[in-house]
DNA sequence: CCAAAACTACCATGAATATGGTAGAAAAAA
DNA sequence: TTTTTTCTACCATATTCATGGTAGTTTTGG
């Protein structure tokens, strides 16, 4: 779709201005490359956006004022065109995943060498799905963690989860939360199941690592 | 100790080339800085310090063969009149201290500017310590979390706060560990008295948040 | 070698939890 | 307006846990 001598435009979002320095340095003119924007946040680079177009975006995961994923999907909304490519050190299956139904056209790790790089923003704007060597890797291998989805809880679930995690007994959290105790062991036996744990500490220990908590 | 007019040498370890590229960027003999290497891990830095000496070493804590804590101590042992600069994402102010434990002349994160960053180095150069602003707030307000420092467990409340986490029960435990339910039942004791809880579940979330787990 | 931790074991008792159900009312989704 | 969740409540029972102790035996560090 895009000819191989044009010159790449090229735009870069990260809350690290150093990030923003070394991808300058990275992509010179000579590489057929031109950065022509950074922006530490999304709000100016959707600005930005509406001003000029580029043909390769760069988002980080974290930052300011939205998620990369969102931005990833604000951006592919209003140009559709544009290659997103994830940059971070994000190492999650779920995060790449999240980025890829979001329209991101590749997934990038930071740790990865600036021939690497240059070689990834090439294969990208070819029309190419992209991943740097790691996320290959762990594309390709994911945990059983990874496989079992987090199962929803309801809102009166998650507030129980809560009082659970922070040591409250059945009694004070059913006077907490003005409902029977018996109700408090419902949920509390619900959350188990879903959860499919044994007990309370097993319950804590599976809701932090869910980021439940 | 060292003059002004003299061009200050700096090296950097990190383990993100782009964040190396960015240094390089922004350090540039005309600010009266010379970048005089670059590493991506701990041992090829102590390797070029036992040729060439460098005034400041910017060093991630996050590397892949050591700890930069640890590798900060090392380069002050080698080289004591270097002066060691943090140069990270690490907001947890127990990291700072550790730092400054080990010798470092100051404690930068990268979500500050060029001109911050410069501005920086020249203020460590002189001999102060220094912070970026935000590593200045997270030193002035340490939350209560970062007071009470985390209690020293014996091996075997290790082990079982360990296998509580798992979600086993008492006998369970007994069982494992060769010893009686009793001895299971003391040591659950101490750990619940050490971390100032009430019950298994809030032991896990404690145990948790101090990375004990 | 001696002292201090750490590990082990014991016990009694009351409180809390886990587990199997059932089921009506309320709220949210279709 | 149905239908489906969610929230609520109840019950019985077996386990498990929490808490207060005491105290002998190993390790470990000085």
């Amino acid at each position: 779709m895009l000819q191989d001598k044009e010159v790449i435009t090229l735009a870069v979002v990260d809350d690290h201005p150093m990030i923003l320095e070394g991808v300058q340095r990275v992509f010179q003119p000579e590489q057929g490359v031109t950065v022509a924007g950074t922006f530490t946040n999304g709000n100016d680079f959707l600005g930005f956006l509406q001003q000029q177009q580029v043909q390769v975006a760069l988002l980080d995961i974290t930052l300011p004022d939205m998620s990369g994923v969102e931005l990833c999907r604000k951006v592919k909304q209003l140009c559709p065109d544009t290659c997103v490519l994830a940059f971070t050190n994000h190492q999650e299956r779920a995060v790449v995943m999240q980025m890829l139904q979001n329209g991101a056209g590749g997934y990038l790790l930071k740790n990865m060498g600036p021939e690497e790089f240059l070689q990834c923003v090439r294969e990208a704007i070819q029309g190419q799905i992209t991943f740097s060597a790691e996320v290959k890797q762990i594309m390709a291998r994911p945990t059983p963690q990874d496989l079992k989805s987090i199962p929803p809880l309801t809102r009166r679930e998650k507030q129980v989860l809560q009082l659970v995690a922070e040591g409250k007994t059945n009694p004070q959290m059913a006077e907490e939360l003005s409902v029977s105790i018996l109700t408090v062991e419902t949920h509390r036996k619900n959350l188990m199941q879903k959860l499919e744990v044994k007990n309370a500490a097993a319950l804590v220990k599976a809701a932090l690592e869910c980021r439940l908590l």
